[in-house]
DNA sequence: AACTCTCCATACGCTACCGTATGCGACTAA
DNA sequence: TTAGTCGCATACGGTAGCGTATGGAGAGTT
């Protein structure tokens, strides 16, 4: 029994994987409504007996999916910064390079197209939403305290965080063409105006 | 024949309109896929026979859901600021203040849900990326020549537009909750960071 | 009254997908 | 070798939705 067990936990979540990572992509491409078992199956050259055997049913598949995108989040633009040793001023700066060039940086998968079908995903699931939602508190109280450890009172740090954070998911969702030749000149005068004091 | 044509244009729409209507609803409430003729149906008490009536097929449909999105978007808030009479500093600070209103006032209905689904919708259809596409181009091209009127640099507008404008759609599609108690003070704050002079 | 045209209902076949049941080869342990 | 289990394939019944075909009520026309 314990032998069973010992074995299948390692090996066992591989095809787990295949499935799930297949997901993450149609999710991107199509959004949850293309997440289906057999077309699934036939991209990964599976069958449904294989899905049910490691899936109990669909919602399995999804909330697995669920749970793996927040797995890949931990390694997501805010934490690459915070792991960054730097003052908050370099770290806010680092923010809003990434916003612009995490589009290219995914080659071909697993780029922002994931978070925006869970955010359109959201709307239709409660319980996705709650948990987009937390998601986006997390982030922002984050970058809320980067405005304030570079001096801004609370409020004044929560709204120029705001302000950073809708940049940040705007660049993801809208994606307006940036003029590619200005970019970090644009993104440094973005930087200027988030960090300007209204006083001066 | 005239005859014919002359009393079909007015009223025939009625029923088309009804199909519309109720397609935007569901649009807003679960994305493009929730669209679907035969439950459409039960909604409006009508059977397919009518569907096939007014619309080729599906897809027919969808794309008079589009238009007639246009045709509301025409008295967006864009089109709102634009007619008020006032100097661009004050038609600003408008549209902001619009941003965090929407969600409020059109009651029940058409909100901005259905802009979110539409560009959740852009996904998976290369037609709707580019409608959408265009419709934020333009969007974003007025709120530059707000801040062009006010006074900045051709690329500094640019870039404030762009913050501005991601503040406007971030607020629908994310919707963080805002203190409501501060709201009018931190709209007003945002717009003081988006007009302050780096320079200052 | 018969004819026509508009608008909708009913009935049908078809496809896609879900979930279940069952078969079956490969590999393992006794 | 044999029994058992793992991992998947195949086959099946069921549902939802698409698009078509056809009928029919009602209003207007002649």
């Amino acid at each position: 029994m314990a032998k069973k067990q010992g074995k299948k936990s390692p090996e066992s979540k591989l095809g787990r994987r295949d499935w799930i990572n297949a997901g993450l992509m149609v999710l991107a491409e199509g959004g949850v409504e293309a997440v289906r078992i057999e077309p699934l199956a036939k991209r990964i050259k599976m069958t449904k007996g294989s899905f049910y055997w490691h899936f109990k049913d669909r919602n399995d598949l999804l909330d697995a999916i669920l749970a793996e995108w927040l797995e890949l989040d931990t390694n997501g633009i805010i934490e690459q910064v915070d792991q960054l040793d730097a003052d908050p001023k370099t770290k806010l700066l680092y923010l809003l390079e990434l916003a612009y060039a995490d589009n290219d940086f995914m080659p071909g998968l697993a780029d922002g197209g994931i978070e925006n079908a869970i955010r359109a995903w959201a709307k239709s699931d409660q319980k996705v939403a709650e948990l987009i939602a937390h998601v986006d508190r997390q982030r922002l109280n984050y970058t809320k305290t980067l405005f304030l450890k570079i001096g801004f009172s609370d409020v004044e740090a929560m709204v120029r965080a705001r302000l950073a954070y809708y940049a940040l998911v705007g660049e993801l969702t809208i994606g307006i063409d940036p003029h590619q030749v200005n970019r970090q000149a644009e993104i440094r005068m973005q930087y200027d105006i988030l960090t300007c004091n209204i006083n001066g």
